[in-house]
DNA sequence: TATATACTTTAGACGCGTCTAAACTACGCC
DNA sequence: GGCGTAGTTTAGACGCGTCTAAAGTATATA
């Protein structure tokens, strides 16, 4: 039996993976979880002991297939958790993300059966992250790009905003910038500033945003009312 | 900052409370959290640090307003769960307590609200328990009586079947005893055995459920299929 | 290549919630 | 009214997840 903590750690383990590749480092792993580096190391020699995690010491960690189905599990709980507080309890798509943390480890295998068949079987969260499939495979995300890698005048609809701070979410949502809003590539200023247009209102997202916000090219739709980038 | 586990140490005591008065004793406690004495002990004197409950050693425990506070939102959360998981995923009414257990500590006053307004503001859950408001008063409950208090050829309908262990649920369910079922009680037999009619099939049921069943009146609906005694 | 610095691990502590074993209290019964 | 028994509390331990302080390792750089 798993606490409530270790999946904590293997969910974090996944993310910083995925984000950086393995191996992760101890320091990550504390920054991400907010504790102390003495402390990882103690929580991962106890997950090495279970098989969850390859580890070597002084190098970092990395996830076994076990650990890996464990956190994928745990994903899944965790998206299926935010669709489901966006669409039958009505939170906004920034603030489900805190709730969905405090139920992803308290929900039964029958509860996430039927929750997901209730959804419908969504395949992406609010946050336009992909929901692993009971099956525990992440669907394929299509061919999403970021924004910071297009060029000045692309239209583009926004694809995924992921996962961060509840803060950072709620700028983005009040400014407009969330999964399936269009918008127009109108500058990439050389200070690291992008300028897009959303709805005929300039917005400025730094350049760190921009590197992970996800993106895929607008349908070609001429009743839009994006004006065309003229910078 | 609560613990889970205060939370179920008062829920506890609320509930043994209403079963037997005050003061609840050490061991009462202990038998139904399934923990030993001193372990009881212990919590006790933290909770009475905390000023939620009044302890006398040696006598036993009993809730402070705040301590009972704390135990009605438990108890809140817990049954407006349950009043989800059958409404909404479609789980027996005798299925939704292990799961409900599971979360009641984990969601927020936020969650509790839409919830509770998505459900239509329930007052009671799916084994006719009433479910405390938002102002933690518990609805009143109408003038049921325990079907052991009845007379053979009573007719009579079942208001409230409360939480016990997942097997008796599970055994009244399929015998057809749930809230709204219409029953005739046959026969109080000597050796503490209540016969009930319900759709043409005689139920046994012994006398310690009879004591905790709880039945009101039936409305007099002569197209009803349900036989009279004739005991 | 030697060393300074940044990072990691070890050592030891603490609070929580639990246990067992032993000491203590209350209370019913003779 | 004393005593035995049932029940309670005290004492001391343990695993979990966390911390701080100190020791150890890796590595970039001078």
């Amino acid at each position: 039996m798993l606490s409530d903590v270790m999946e904590d750690y293997l969910k974090a383990i996944y993310a910083l993976e995925r984000e950086h590749g393995p191996p992760v480092k101890t320091s990550t792993i504390a920054d991400h979880l907010e504790v102390t580096s003495p402390t990882v190391t103690s929580m991962v020699e106890k997950l090495a002991d279970r098989g969850l995690v390859e580890r070597e010491k002084y190098k970092g960690v990395e996830l076994t297939p076990d650990g890996e189905t464990v956190a994928v599990e745990v994903l899944r709980h965790h998206r299926l958790l935010e669709a489901f507080l966006a669409d039958h309890l009505d939170y906004e798509w920034d603030e489900v993300h805190d709730e969905a943390d405090a139920l992803e480890h308290h929900i039964s295998e029958e509860f996430e059966r039927r929750l997901a068949r209730k959804l419908g079987d969504p395949t992406v969260d609010p946050h336009g992250d992909p929901i692993p499939g009971a099956d525990l495979e992440l669907p394929e995300h299509g061919d999403t790009e970021v924004l910071a890698d297009h060029d000045e005048g692309d239209r583009l609809v926004v694809a995924r905003v992921s996962d961060r701070d509840t803060d950072e979410l709620r700028y983005l949502a009040d400014a407009g910038v969330q999964p399936g809003t269009e918008l127009t590539l109108r500058e990439h200023a050389p200070i690291g500033m992008f300028v897009v247009r959303i709805d005929g209102e300039d917005v400025h997202l730094p350049e760190r945003v921009a590197e992970t916000l996800e993106v895929r090219p607008a349908e070609d739709d001429p009743d839009s009312d994006q004006e065309v980038a003229d910078a």
